[in-house]
RNA sequence: GUCCCCGUCGUCUAGCCUGGCCUAGGACAUCGCCCUUUCACGGCGGUAACACGGGUUCAAAUCCCGUCGGGGACGCCA
C-alpha cells in the first residue's frame, strides 16, 4: 500500500469521489470506476463522495442526471451501506471555483486571455498541431491586461504553465508509477471561459481540495490531464491527492468505449434490463482490470470490498467482449429514454460479454430459491402471466440451473404459466428411433397411467419407467413424447419435477391434445 | 504532428518489481468424452499465448536498448 500521504493519516478519513459529468446515460466504464472507488472506500472504511461534474451547462440534461442516478441506483441496491455518503453539484459550487481561479491569477501564475474562442469544434479531431499558449496573450501586461478587462472585453483565465528552466511536473500514480513530464510539453489550459464558468479543470481540482479527497481513482483517460492537475494544486498551495488511474476499458475493436460508436450495450440499464444481477455484473467489472490474484472468479460483494486494493488494478486495457453488430453503426442513439425502448431488442444473450452471462449464471445459481423466485416474479408478472409467489417458488428450482440471465425464464418456463400451449410440430412428439404409432402408444398409456398415480417425483418415475416396459419402450421414448405434450418443445426441465409442479389435470389435457395433433396434424403442416 | 500509456492463449487474467520452482497457471469461449429421460448443471480431457529484434547473464515472460503494433491526451468538453 502506498501510504506515508498527509491525507491519508488517522486523523483524516480516505475520502474518494465519483463525478460523473451529465452528458449521456451511465456507461460501464463510468460503473466500474464508481465501483472501484466505493470498494477502496469500503474496505478501507473511507467516505464515498457522489459529485456531480456539471458545469458544461451546454450538454447537461435532467435525462442524464436521471439515467446516472437510475444506473447508480441499480447497482447499489443490493448494498447494505449507501452507494455514496454525500452528494453535491458543481454548477451550486461555482463561486469558489471562480475564487480559486482568481486566487491563482492573483499570485501571477494566470493571465487573461483576449483571443476570440474558437469558433465551431471541427478542429478538435486530429490535426491539432502543438499549440501550447498564444504569445501576445501571455506576454501582455498587467497594467494593459486591466484595462483591457475594465473595458469590458471578454477574455479567458488560463494558466501560465511555466515554460523555462526545463521545469518538469511529476506525481506518482499508485497503478502508472512514477510519473513525469516537461513544462514545456503543457499548453495554457483554461481555467476560466470567456462567460465566466469555471472549466473541468479548476472546478475538479478546487472542489477536490475543498471537499478534501484524499484518492482520485478515474479513468486512465485522465492520466495525462493529471499534469494540469498537480499544477493547479500547487498554485493553490494544497497539497495534491493520491492518483490512481484505471486502464480504459475498450470495445472489441480496440477503441474507448463510447456511447456514440458502440450504443445500448455500454450502456448500465441495459444490463439491468437484460437480467442481469447488479452483483454479477459488478463482479464482472471488478475482473476487467482487476484481479484478486488468487485464480477466484465468482465472487460476492464482501468478498470483493476484503479484497480489494490499487495494488491489484492492471495498467494494460480491457477488452469488454460484447457484440459489435448489436447496433448499426451509423446510428446515434441520442437520449437515454429514446435508447431505452431500443434495449430489449437489441441486447440478447449473443450480446454480452460470454464471462460476464456466465458469472451472471454462476450467481444465478448460488441464489436461494426463495431469493431468485423473488426476483423473477416481477418479471414473469411485468410480461403479462398472472403468476403466484407460491408457484414461482414451484417454478424455480427447475430452471435455476437453466437460465443466465433473469429474463430466461420467460422462455424457460413459459409452459408453466400459460393456459395454452402455443403451436408446435406434432412430429416433435416422435421419440428417437421411434416412430408415430410409438408416439400414440406411448400418449396412450401415459394418460392411463398418469389418470391415476399420485403427482409426486417417486411414483410419477416409477409409474412412468413400468408403463415405458410394458410397452417394451426405451425410458427415453417414453418420456419424450410426454414432455413434448406437456412443455411444447423438446428441451424443457427433468419430466417428474415438471409434471409435479403442472398437475394432473393440466398434464392430462395436453396429453389429450397431444394425441389429437398426433391424429389430426395442422392442415398448414 | 507533439506528449503520455500499454503489449502473456480468441477474451479476462496469474507470473514480471525481488531472473532459475514456467515443458507459462487459472477462468470464459470452443472441441471431445463421461454423467443422463431431453436441455442444463456437474466431472474429465484437448486445441490455444510470453509482439519482434538485439543485448546483459551459466540462465530472461521476467532486467536494458531498439523496432513494430495498439490506445489515450492535446477545447473557452468533461
Amino acid at each position: 500500500m502506498p501510504e506515508s500521504h498527509p491525507s491519508t493519516s488517522p486523523k483524516s478519513k480516505l475520502r474518494v469521489r465519483f463525478a460523473p459529468s451529465p452528458t449521456g446515460f451511465l456507461h460501464v466504464g463510468s460503473a466500474r470506476t464508481f465501483i472501484f472507488n466505493w470498494l477502496y472506500a469500503r474496505h478501507n472504511g473511507g467516505n464515498m463522495i457522489l459529485r456531480l461534474d456539471d458545469t458544461d451547462v451546454e450538454r447537461n440534461t435532467q435525462a442524464s442526471v436521471d439515467s446516472i442516478f437510475e444506473g447508480l441506483k441499480w447497482l447499489s441496491s443490493g448494498w447494505d451501506t449507501p452507494g455514496w455518503d454525500e452528494l453535491y453539484k458543481q454548477s451550486e459550487r461555482i463561486d469558489l471555483h471562480r475564487r480559486t481561479a482568481w486566487t491563482i491569477f492573483e499570485k501571477g501564475l494566470a493571465y487573461r486571455d483576449f483571443t476570440p474562442a474558437h469558433t465551431g469544434d471541427a478542429e478538435k479531431s486530429g490535426s491539432q498541431g502543438t499549440w501550447l499558449f498564444n504569445p501576445g496573450a501571455r506576454e501582455l501586461s498587467r497594467a494593459e491586461s486591466d484595462r483591457r478587462a475594465a473595458a469590458g472585453e471578454p477574455f479567458a483565465l488560463r494558466f501560465r504553465v511555466p515554460r523555462e528552466g526545463g521545469q518538469v511536473v511529476q506525481f506518482t500514480d499508485a497503478v502508472y508509477g512514477e510519473q513525469v513530464k516537461f513544462a514545456t510539453d503543457i499548453e495554457d489550459f483554461a481555467l476560466l471561459r470567456s462567460d465566466g464558468m469555471p472549466t473541468y479543470h479548476l472546478a475538479s481540482c478546487a472542489d477536490d481540495a475543498d471537499l478534501r479527497i484524499s484518492h482520485i481513482i478515474r479513468g486512465q483517460d485522465h492520466l495525462t490531464n493529471t499534469f494540469k492537475h498537480i499544477l493547479i494544486f500547487e498554485a493553490t498551495g494544497v497539497t495534491p491527492p493520491q492518483f490512481a488511474h484505471l486502464p480504459l476499458l475498450v470495445a472489441p475493436d480496440g477503441t474507448k468505449l463510447s456511447k456514440r460508436r458502440h450504443g445500448p450495450v455500454v450502456s448500465v440499464t441495459t444490463y439491468r434490463d437484460a437480467g442481469f444481477l447488479s452483483e454479477a455484473f459488478i463482479n464482472f467489472l471488478c475482473l476487467l482490470g482487476w484481479s484478486p490474484k488468487d485464480n477466484r472468479e465468482n465472487m460476492s460483494l464482501p468478498e470483493l470490498i476484503e479484497c480489494f486494493s490499487l495494488e491489484g488494478i492492471n495498467r494494460s486495457n480491457a477488452v469488454v467482449n460484447f457484440k459489435e453488430s448489436a447496433a448499426p453503426p451509423d446510428v446515434v442513439i441520442p437520449t437515454p429514454s429514446e435508447a431505452q425502448g431500443r434495449n430489449l431488442l437489441l441486447a440478447s444473450e449473443e450480446t454480452f460479454d460470454p464471462k460476464a452471462l456466465w458469472l451472471n449464471a454462476e450467481h444465478i445459481r448460488g441464489l436461494s430459491v426463495e431469493d431468485l423466485s423473488a426476483r423473477l416474479l416481477p418479471i414473469v408478472r411485468a410480461a403479462g402471466f398472472n403468476v403466484t409467489p407460491e408457484k414461482m417458488q414451484q417454478v424455480t428450482p427447475l430452471i435455476r440451473e437453466r437460465i443466465k440471465l433473469l429474463r430466461d425464464v420467460l422462455t424457460a418456463a413459459d409452459f408453466f404459466f400459460v393456459d395454452q400451449l402455443p403451436p408446435y410440430d406434432p412430429a416433435e412428439l416422435i421419440p428417437q428411433k421411434g416412430d408415430a404409432a410409438m408416439a400414440m402408444n406411448v400418449l396412450t398409456r401415459a394418460r392411463e397411467v398418469l389418470a391415476k398415480v399420485e403427482f409426486k417425483h417417486d411414483p410419477l418415475d416409477q409409474a412412468l419407467r413400468a408403463a415405458a416396459q410394458e410397452l417394451g419402450v426405451k425410458a427415453g421414448q417414453m418420456f419424450q413424447p410426454i414432455r413434448v405434450a406437456v412443455c411444447g418443445r423438446k428441451n424443457a426441465p427433468p419430466l417428474f419435477e415438471t409434471l409435479e409442479v403442472l398437475g394432473r389435470e393440466t398434464t392430462l389435457a395436453r396429453i389429450e391434445q397431444a394425441a389429437e395433433k398426433m391424429q389430426w396434424p395442422a392442415p398448414s403442416s
